[in-house]
RNA sequence: GGCGAAUUAGCUCAGCUGGUUAGAGCAGCGGAAUCAUAAUCCGUUUGUCCGGGGUUCGAAUCCCUGAUUCGCCA
């Protein structure tokens, strides 16, 4: 199989908020087919950017009383925690406001207009006096002039439902000032994408059979092909100051690239960034004609991606070439509702790895319910919780959890040696090889989740016909015990190599605590037959419904400003107490941490940061203030481990004296995260 | 209002270009087992394949029509 080059990019999200789960949902889904097609061996370069232009994000620096580019920087500060805690994998993550991306907008803005599909004309359009900026129709609200209704947006009436112009509305006045606005006129400059060789070009390159999903072909065709007043028009992409985002060069006149013609190109520029910090070839790599360039959207910004962006690149020319595919998916719903920012609806990822939940089980569970078509996927709690314990911990690792303990009890680790023999199980999960492979090439991971788990289930029902527990207890049947745990175990390495994208941690783990393999698994290792296990460790915990309901407990979010007041507060208290300069082993053994068990986790009447918390250190009981509140609920924390600085000098506060203190981890990132013992630990061990 | 997509067991979903009595997992029910993180195994129930027409020897699958939901456009 020959070697493939791929650049691969997630749409680029708008730097005016916090990742939502469906951000999550689509990197995830990248993630997925990138960690696959690097374990077939294939060139993968897998980069994204923030979308940092426009006016939306101007409006809501100016807002929280902040230049644009720092509230952008701010914003993109905040990525990494998803990434490290998702386990996504981005070789680079970039900003559309860069160096790079304003070169080379500007650069395929020149060879537009070069290639005479830039021109200008003079735009009528409401202004705000008192502002000083023309208005979009978002920004302009009034009364509908079909109904009257007060207060509409200027482009839909939200009572009758009326189409109109911002123009037509009665008594419009500004959203962000509330003065009336007055129309004004300027020059604006537009892309000529209703020239015929423009539609012909689309047209060649929407078709090319493999290229589009037929769903994404249709809708862009229907575009392409509108009549009348539905027709393909030319598109706007200049803005005037006041505006955030990348000077259209060349000319007197202050004008602005529009966002959207910018935020694709971000692609570009992230990737270039990545090749000067890589060593590597940008032009030459884009040329290469094996490179196949490969981006993962949702079908809100099909339009874009499928009509404007291959446009545009196309007629900017080389080194720029038109992408291989557009992958689109749908959105995902929670609970079959449509997800809501501002109703406060949908799941907070953030919350979700606060509350310790396992990032692979929401790998696992998109994975399952992904496909290539472009629908909406719902996220289901019961659903969930169904798939992640079933499936995941019941089927699959329960093969290794089960085998494990009779290979090393009774062969000291050694697997069965089967030669040229094909063990029933091992090969039933190497037959489907082909399928597996193909179903992740083509996005139906829904599919490779069934194939899977169809496999698991044919082993488990193996490893019961052949009762090895009574093997055991037979001695000279003790061969055959050898052959059945030693097969299930076979058979579970090869599942794990498939599962390995969805699972990347896990599979890493398996690979080097069960079977000793000191290196990243590849596809190749499907048919591999390891000659020894080492001890079976836990490995994949259940959820908790109860996590779940907290989850989804709206109530006891943190509120975004808390968790950074606390995480400088604890820089700060950090700083009182650091020392400084090396200490002795003496020293440290100053400190008494011990292992502590939360009894019970109270709310503190009257405190805004505090927890108060009921530890057992193994006998006696202590009572710890902690101000950990705005992380975590009470309930959460009932029963879980947590570490204690059993020595330190009670101090008085204003709810009751202190006992000590828990530890926990912050940056200057939002959060706070408990330092908990592994599974083993008891109350009262001391920590050294 | 126009165009398009979706609608299959309690839940989540498979069912390719029409072909035998419509499938899986989960949940439910009955049993077994006790190696395994109460996991596993065996057996078993459930469907007007959204409604109604039509084409066909034969339709969940094609056509028309209605309902609901969701998009895009106006």
């Amino acid at each position: 199989m020959p070697q493939r080059r791929l650049f691969v990019t997630t749409a680029l999200p708008y730097a005016n908020g916090p990742f939502h789960i469906g951000h999550i949902m689509e990197y995830i889904q990248a993630d997925i087919w990138v960690r696959f097609q690097r374990m077939r061996g294939h060139e993968v370069h897998f980069v994204g950017a923030d979308d940092a232009h426009g006016a939306p994000i101007m409006l809501a620096a100016e807002k929280a009383g902040q230049a644009p580019e720092k509230f952008v920087a701010e914003i993109a500060r905040s990525r990494k925690q998803y990434f490290e805690g998702f386990h996504i994998a981005f070789d680079n993550w970039h900003s559309t406001h860069s160096a790079e991306n304003t070169e080379l907008s500007q650069d395929i803005y020149r060879r537009l207009k070069k290639a005479g599909l830039v021109y200008t004309k003079p735009v009528e359009q409401f202004y705000d006096p008192v502002k000083g900026m023309f208005l979009a129709d978002r920004y302009i609200k009034g009364e509908c002039p079909n109904c009257g209704a007060k207060d509409q947006y200027g482009d839909a009436c939200e009572n009758c439902s009326a189409a109109y112009a911002a123009t037509d509305l009665n008594n419009p006045y500004s959203a962000l000032s509330g003065a009336a606005p007055v129309l004004k006129t300027s020059e604006h400059h537009f892309f000529r994408l209703s020239d015929p060789k423009c539609k012909a070009f689309l047209k060649g390159w929407l078709e090319q059979p493999g290229r589009l999903q037929s769903q994404v072909v249709n809708k862009a065709k229907e575009w392409l092909d509108g009549e009348g007043d539905k027709a393909l028009g030319d598109w706007d992409i200049s803005r005037d100051p006041p505006y955030f985002g990348i000077r259209v060069p060349d000319i007197e006149e202050e004008k602005y690239l529009y966002v959207w013609l910018d935020a694709p190109i971000g692609y570009l520029a992230s990737f270039k960034n990545y090749c000067a910090r890589t060593g590597r070839d940008f032009e030459k790599f884009l040329q290469d004609p094996g490179t196949e360039q490969i981006h993962f959207i949702g079908k809100d910004i099909i339009y874009f991606h499928t009509l404007f962006w291959p446009a545009m690149l196309n007629y900017a020319g080389k080194p720029y070439k038109v992408p291989n595919h557009v992958y689109v998916h749908g959105f995902i719903t929670v609970s079959g509702d449509k997800m809501s920012k501002s109703r406060g609806t949908g799941i907070s990822p953030l919350r979700y790895l606060e509350l310790g939940m396992n990032p692979e089980w929401l790998r696992y569970y998109i994975a399952a319910k992904l496909n290539s078509n472009v629908e909406d996927i719902d996220f289901n709690p019961e659903d969930f919780v169904a798939r992640v314990n079933s499936d995941l911990v019941g089927k699959y690792i329960n093969i290794a959890s089960r085998a494990a303990s009779f290979i090393s009890k009774y062969f000291d680790g050694k697997l069965h040696d089967f030669g040229e023999i094909a063990a029933p199980g091992w090969a039933a999960a190497v037959a489907i090889d082909d399928q597996i492979s193909a179903a992740y090439e083509g996005r139906e991971f829904g599919k490779v989740v069934r194939d899977v788990m169809a496999v698991a289930d044919r082993v488990n029902q193996r490893f019961d016909q052949a009762k090895p527990w009574e093997l055991a207890k037979d001695p000279p049947r003790k061969d055959d015990l050898h052959r059945a745990c030693s097969d299930a175990i076979h058979a579970f390495f090869t599942l794990t190599v498939y599962l390995a994208p969805m699972l990347p941690a896990t599979a890493a783990r398996i690979a080097r605590e069960l079977f000793g393999l000191d290196r990243t698994l590849s596809f190749g290792d499907r048919k591999m037959r390891a000659s020894r296990i080492r001890p079976f460790k836990h490995l994949l915990t259940r959820v908790d419904e109860k996590q779940l309901d907290l989850l989804f407990d709206i109530q006891s979010v943190p509120q975004a400003s808390a968790p950074q007041r606390h995480a400088e507060k604890q820089q700060h208290a950090t700083k009182e107490h650091a020392v400084s300069d090396a200490i002795s082993i003496d020293d440290f053994n100053k400190l008494d941490l011990r292992v502590a068990k939360i009894t019970r986790a109270e709310q503190v009447e009257g405190a805004d940061k505090l927890l108060k918390l009921t530890l057992d250190l193994g006998g006696s009981m202590r009572t710890v203030f902690a101000g950990i509140k705005s992380a975590y609920d009470p309930a959460s924390l009932e029963g879980k481990l947590a570490v204690v600085v059993a020595n330190l000098a009670p101090r008085t506060m204003k709810f009751g004296v202190s006992q000590g203190m828990v530890l926990a981890a912050s940056g200057a990132e939002p959060g706070i995260f408990l330092i908990s013992p592994d599974t083993g630990a008891a109350p009262g061990m001391r920590v050294k």
